[in-house]
DNA sequence: TTGAAAGCGATACCAG
DNA sequence: CTGGTATCGCTTTCAA
C-alpha cells in the first residue's frame, strides 16, 4: 500500500432528522459480526455455500433492523447484465386492449423473474431515444408503434440488449417482431362493406397526428380490399371534436357516400351522432363501422359493427423475450399477430 | 391459447454481427490514445478541465466508431444518486384525463432532467413493492392511489430517496402529498341533483373491484352531500355489462328513484342506455349525471351532466417533485389538488 | 464455515 | 492539459 490513509471524521448529522446513509451490505455485515461475502451468501440463499443457521439468523435479523435494500445497479454491474426488460412509455392515450395486453405482459414476465419497465422518453426522437434506453442495459426492449430504426437496434445490441422486440406494423432490421398487421383492420372493414353492397365507400382520417401510425395503415387496409373493384374511396378527415363531426355530416349528401369505415370505435360514434343529427340514416343512407369492439359501440343504436382486434397474449410475449433472452444468437422470429375480425351488428 | 402466433421466415441475420462485448469508456480510451480519465471529461463535457481541441475530437470519433454508451448503473453508483423518477405502473385501464396528466408530467420532469420510470410492479403488495422499487434507488417515487404505507415511505427514504410523492385521496405520514379529493366528485354531483329538486337519490358503484379506491370515496361525497337533508340515497351494484345494466333497469320502477349518480361517464352511457330501453324517461323520470367529462357524454341523447375534474398540472407536480429533491430535509407539503365542478348538460 | 480481496464501469481527486 | 488511482455496493472465487 503506496500510503496509509487516515479516515477523516464527518461532521456529525443534524440530532433527530439524521438522514443516516443508506445502509450497505457492509453495515449489515458489521452489525452481524460477519464478513460481507457471508450476508451476501445469506441473503441470496446461495445454495453452493452452507452456512449456519444462527450466522443466518443474525444477518436476516441485522438486514431487517437497518431496512437493508440491495442496490440493484451495483449487483447487476457485478453481475454483468440485469433482468430488466424496458418498454418506452406510451405517449398517448391507449385503450382498455392496449393497457390490458400490458398488464398480461407484466405479469408473465414478472413470473419469469423478469422486472418490467416503462421508460418515459418524451421529446427523445429516434436513435437518440435508443440510447437513453441502452443506457439502462437492459436485457431485452420492447418497442411498440415506429419509434426504432435498425441503427437504434444496433445501439441496444451492442449495449447488451439480448433481444429486441419491436411490436408494430413493420419489422425492423435485425429485431424480433410482433408484426401487428393494422392493414388487417381496414381490410376487414373494407371487404365487409363491400360484400354487404356498398359501393361508395368514405374513411375517417383521424386529424391527431398521434395516430398517424395506425391511421394509415388502416386506410390502406380499406385501399387493398377496394382495389380492382368498382368501389370508390374517399379520405374523410376527422379531428376528434363535436364541431368537425358536425361540419363533416353538413356535407355529406354532397358526398355521396353509402358506407364509411370510421377509424376506430370512438370516431365512428362521433360520426354516428353528427349524422344522425343531419338525418342520414344509418345504415339505410349510410352504413357505418368502426374498429376496437369497445363496449360503448354495443351501446349505440343502431348497435355500431365494429372489426374486434386480438392482440397477442401477454404470456406469448412473454415466452418469446425469454427464449430470445436465452437464445440471442438465435435468427429473429417474426410472428403475425393481429386477429382482425368482423363483428357484424346494426349498423353496417 | 387463443389463437396460433404464425411465424413468418426471416432471412437470417448477417453472419458478420459478431456479438462483441459492450463497449465501455476503456474501449474508447485505447482506441483514441488517452486515459479513460480524459474520455470522462470529454464526454460530461466538464468546465473544470480544458482538454485539446484535437484530444476532443478524437475521443469523440472513438466512441462514435464503438458506439459507446455509457452504463447508467457503474454512473449512478459512483455518484451516489441518480436522477430517476420512478412511479408503479398503473395495473388497469386508465383514462384519457390521467394519461393525459402522465404525458405532461413526464414532459416537465423531462425538461428538468430527470427520467422517467414506471416499474411494472405487478403481484407485488405493499411493501414487497416498495423494496422492489428502492433497489432501483431513485431519486423520486409518485405513487398514485393507496399502494403505499408509512412503512413503504420509510424503506423508500431509507434507500436514498430524496422524494416521495403519494397522489391519492389521503395522505401517508412522511411523503409529502397530492391529496386528490375523490368524495368532491360526489359531493359535487349529490349537491347538484338536491339542487335540483331530486330527494331519491340512486349512486352506481361499479363492481369491479379495481374501481374501489376511487367508487368508494365519490359514493361517500354524495352520502356527505345529502346529509342532513329529506333526500334518500341508493347503493347500485352496477358491472360493466350490458346485461348487468339490464338488470337494474328492469327494477327500476320498484326502486322509485328520481336521479342517479352513475359513477362516471362511461357507467353513466351503460345506465342511460338501458334506462331509455326500458322506457325510462332521462332526465323527467329520472336525473343522470356522470363523471370525468368524457366526449363521448357530450354526444349522448340527452346530453349527458357530468363531473369534470381537473387534475394537477405535469409541470405542478414536477416543480414539488423538484423543490422535494433539492430540499429534502423540508416538512412534506400537502395540496389539495383535485378540481371538480358540474358540467350541468340536459340529463339533469 | 467464514474471510480477504479482485473487479464490474465510471468519475473526480491529485500529481505530474 | 493529461494520467494514475481510489471509490461506489455487490458478487464470487480462492484461502484459511
Amino acid at each position: 500500500m503506496p500510503y496509509v490513509m487516515v479516515q477523516i471524521p464527518k461532521t456529525p448529522a443534524p440530532a433527530s432528522s439524521a438522514p443516516r446513509s443508506v445502509p450497505t451490505s457492509a453495515d449489515v455485515a458489521r452489525l452481524a459480526g460477519v464478513s460481507r461475502a457471508t450476508v451476501s451468501y445469506v441473503l441470496n440463499k446461495t445454495s453452493a455455500v452452507r452456512i449456519s443457521e444462527p450466522t443466518r439468523r443474525r444477518v436476516h435479523e441485522a438486514a431487517k433492523e437497518l431496512g437493508y435494500v440491495p442496490h440493484a445497479a451495483a449487483r447487476s454491474l457485478r453481475a454483468g447484465h440485469s433482468r430488466m426488460v424496458l418498454m418506452p412509455a406510451p405517449s398517448f392515450p391507449v385503450g382498455p386492449l392496449y393497457s390490458r395486453f400490458l398488464g398480461d405482459l407484466q405479469l408473465a414476465l414478472g413470473r419469469l423473474d423478469y422486472t418490467v419497465v416503462q421508460h418515459g422518453s418524451v421529446g427523445l426522437h429516434g436513435d437518440e431515444a435508443a440510447r437513453a434506453w441502452a443506457e439502462l442495459r437492459p436485457v431485452a426492449v420492447l418497442v411498440s408503434g415506429s419509434g426504432l430504426g435498425p441503427k437504434g437496434v444496433t445501439v441496444l445490441k451492442r449495449s447488451g440488449a439480448r433481444a429486441v422486440v419491436s411490436l408494430g406494423p413493420e419489422s425492423v432490421e435485425g429485431a424480433h417482431a410482433l408484426l401487428m398487421d393494422y392493414e388487417a383492420v381496414g381490410h376487414c372493414a373494407g371487404s365487409h362493406l363491400y360484400a354487404r353492397g356498398r359501393r361508395r365507400i368514405g374513411v375517417v382520417v383521424p386529424e391527431e397526428d398521434r395516430l398517424d401510425a395506425f391511421s394509415t395503415p388502416r386506410l390502406e387496409g380499406v385501399r387493398r380490399a377496394l382495389h380492382g373493384t368498382d368501389a370508390t374511396l374517399t379520405e374523410l378527415p376527422l379531428a376528434y371534436e363535436e364541431e368537425s363531426a358536425a361540419r363533416l355530416a353538413a356535407r355529406w349528401r354532397d358526398l355521396g357516400l353509402d358506407a364509411v369505415f370510421a377509424y376506430n370505435d370512438e370516431y365512428a360514434m362521433l360520426l354516428m351522432r353528427a349524422l344522425q343529427d343531419e338525418g342520414v340514416r344509418v345504415p339505410d343512407d349510410t352504413a357505418l363501422i368502426g374498429a376496437d369492439d369497445l363496449m360503448l359501440g354495443r351501446l349505440l343504436r343502431p348497435r355500431l359493427s365494429t372489426v374486434h382486434i386480438e392482440l397477442p397474449s401477454g404470456r406469448d410475449l412473454a415466452e418469446l423475450v425469454d427464449r430470445a433472452v436465452r437464445n440471442p444468437g438465435a435468427a429473429p422470429e417474426a410472428h403475425k399477430v393481429l386477429g382482425a375480425t368482423v363483428v357484424h351488428r346494426d349498423s353496417s
